[in-house]
DNA sequence: AATCAATTCTAGGGTGACCTAAATCCCATC
DNA sequence: GATGGGATTTAGGTCACCCTAGAATTGATT
């Protein structure tokens, strides 16, 4: 049994290189030096080196040539600065009436200072939210978080009727772009049609005013994460 | 006229540095190596290296071995990070509820982090304070503040009515105490006695309930600022 | 089995921000 | 007007994090 021995504040890089790693090791294989790289928007041969000492810092463990995976530590870790930054998004758009799409942002430089201290403050002004204005779910203080396996967007039927859970965060243009159409967590749609050759989706957006028809590139809609409701 | 070209972001350290030498700087002299590491607790051949980097920025002048005074951007970006500074704790005290003394620290990490955006949406959640939880004068946007000249409770003779206007805001353990004895800013003292060569004074506490006499050691008389109210 | 492209790692650099130790400068005092 | 102590700067080093260029590895394809 390891007692958790204070976990000593780790680097505002460092956090980020664990998220990363975190998120791409959803998927299930272990993180590529290149994907880290891309999603970091960092050269791969600064990924190489980063990794070197997030492994002599037992916050993963690293095959050359094979990719990297998360120790313990360090999803612990990983998950301590998810929770800070989804209970930030939380509190900025509830609280403070932040824009939908610039929320991500702020929380990502804000994740690196705010103290546990200010996030359970904030948590608890909330309610202890359980999921972020985008849908993610928010790991709880000892670290647990069903991520939930869910399908795209691009990924439904024509016919079938689903549930928005959750959409990317990352880019803001696409975000007020989502709005536009009505596309949010929790919002329901029909899937109308989908053309051919990764042609657009068209949905009925039933939460719209009056519900609404709408096209959304296969582009935009793989980053639409959606439960099934059901046939029409 | 030199058109203001967008304050480009500085780091956290550079952040830092202008704010001691604004303070320092506020005594009239321009700031020294020495007083500036002392206060950065950082060693004073760092300060040489990082005052030299600041003067490449145009953010201070420097002339060798007599000091550091800020230029105009300069003190208008630690005018800037004063601003985030105070308008966080005031946030972190009103709204969240922090610890008097625990704020300070907190908001220290948040200043580098926080955008204006987010700054200027605390301030008008608070009705655009003009204050801190400490009593310091928070800047304007367009960087005005009056710094007044107090003086502080050491200063005072007995017999004295003053008006706590405020206090050091670095040490918790301090402003604990001080918040046990009922001493903040806004409270009402009347000096009763001053022991000599620097001995504690004894002062009755308007606010506390009741009214109650508390004896403050010079150390710590010197960290609270008042203005005079009259003579008993 | 050999080769080739993509991936990944190593080598070698650069910057910001810190350090200690050793000059150097200032000035108050003798 | 020399000198010594205190303040300051320079010299030289470390660490984290990033870079580009080039070498090494992989595994997919001939």
């Amino acid at each position: 049994m390891t007692a958790s021995p204070e976990p000593q504040p780790l680097t505002g890089p460092v956090e980020d290189y664990l998220k990363a790693i975190y998120d791409l090791e959803l998927v299930g294989s272990p993180a590529s030096t290149n994907d880290i790289a891309d999603r970091l928007a960092i050269s791969p041969a600064s990924v190489s080196g980063m990794v070197r000492r997030l492994a002599d810092q037992g916050l993963v463990s690293h095959e050359p040539y094979r990719g990297v995976r998360l120790t313990g530590d360090g999803r612990r870790a990983a998950l301590r600065t998810l929770r800070r930054h989804r209970i930030l998004e939380c509190y900025l758009t509830e609280v403070l009436d932040y824009p939908w799409d610039r929320v991500h942002a702020e929380a990502e430089r804000l994740e690196h200072a705010a103290s546990e201290e200010l996030v359970e403050r904030m948590a608890a002004a909330l309610g202890d939210p359980v999921q972020d204005p985008h849908g993610a779910p928010i790991p709880t203080r000892d670290g647990r978080v069903e991520e939930s396996a869910l399908r795209t967007l691009a990924e439904a039927a024509p016919g079938e009727q689903v549930r928005v859970r959750r959409v990317h965060d990352k880019e803001p243009a696409r975000l007020r772009y989502l709005a536009e159409l009505g596309i949010r967590p929790g919002c329901h749609l029909r899937i109308l049609d989908k053309a051919p050759f990764d042609g657009p989706i068209t949905v009925w957006v039933e939460d719209a005013v009056g519900g609404a028809t709408r096209a959304v590139g296969v582009g935009l809609a793989a980053q639409v994460y959606v439960e099934s409701e059901g046939q029409a």
